[in-house]
DNA sequence: ACATTATTGTTTGATATCAAACAATAATAT
DNA sequence: ATATTATTGTTTGATATCAAACAATAATGT
């Protein structure tokens, strides 16, 4: 009944598809982790401002894997919920550098538990040895395409 | 000036993010490979089909990663590029089963190419054994979400 | 100094995607 | 048999995301 009889063609064991259903997976069990308050993205988001204060949006957004414009409403929407706080760079007339706020942290803190053991059911399930490897090679992946995309 | 001196806490080396960053990579670079004619998922939903005639939507939607109703707009425009053709189930009467055109086979073929070169990039960039090993964890991956998602 | 080019955060418009609800049909249970 | 439950393709509504354009500012070249 699974779909491991499905024939993908030249698509066979490709990284590019396994990655999108892998990440489609992921995406989802994060989200239930998050309880649905927050998504998987925008948690990132917060750990990085919490953990890189003083940083750009575009350093941030760059970070997470995302578009800057569309960190805009996410940041929008924390800073009105009190979780950042943005103020002008001092050294930059453009840029706006972000803290966490209290809450923020607290609401980081919230579902540290649960990402931790989510991370740890990938642990488990995987082996520690495989674990690492498999966020190896993705990081390895990301230069290949990296190096790619610049030629 | 790389990102790699940013700390990302909680989420340093977790693979759900790492995930992210390597899927929108290869989306990109898939995207480019297929020239803006095609989306990086919807090639896929074409390979699918003409691998794996005869198939429902929900199958095909499953394989291929994407919700049901994705599917929906998806199909539609194919059909109406005449790249694929629909029929109806003769032992379900609510299901529709698609096939390959001509056309379609032909879509398929003149991007082969790239593809399979792009994949070859990828290849060569982490060593063929490596290239293995990273699909084979993506697929233990999603086995472990799944597991996890039941319960 | 001044002109050109790049970068920052933002807005706007387009699109992909999902989630929930739906009618039609099928499968299952009792 | 018949009622209940599940599944199929679809519609509708919501949302995430990007891409392209923009004004303000910074960096760079000459």
């Amino acid at each position: 009944m699974t779909n491991t009889d499905f024939d993908y063609g030249i698509l066979h064991h490709m990284v590019g598809l396994e990655l999108r259903k892998a990440q489609a997976l992921a995406n989802q069990t994060f989200l239930s982790a998050l309880e649905g308050q927050l998504l998987p993205g925008h948690y990132t988001v917060l750990v990085l401002i919490a953990k890189n204060p003083n940083q750009s949006q575009s350093r941030i957004a760059e970070a997470a894997g995302l578009d800057r414009s569309s960190l805009v409403p996410i940041l929008k929407q924390f800073e009105k919920d009190d979780l950042i706080k943005r103020h002008p760079a001092r050294h930059d007339r453009r840029a706006k550098i972000m803290t966490i706020t209290p809450k923020g942290a607290g609401l980081i803190t919230k579902y540290e538990k649960q990402i931790k053991a989510l991370e740890q059911t990938v642990l488990s399930g995987l082996g520690p040895e495989n674990h690492a490897k498999l966020v190896e090679l993705l990081l390895a992946f990301q230069e290949v395409l990296k190096a790619r995309l610049d030629t």
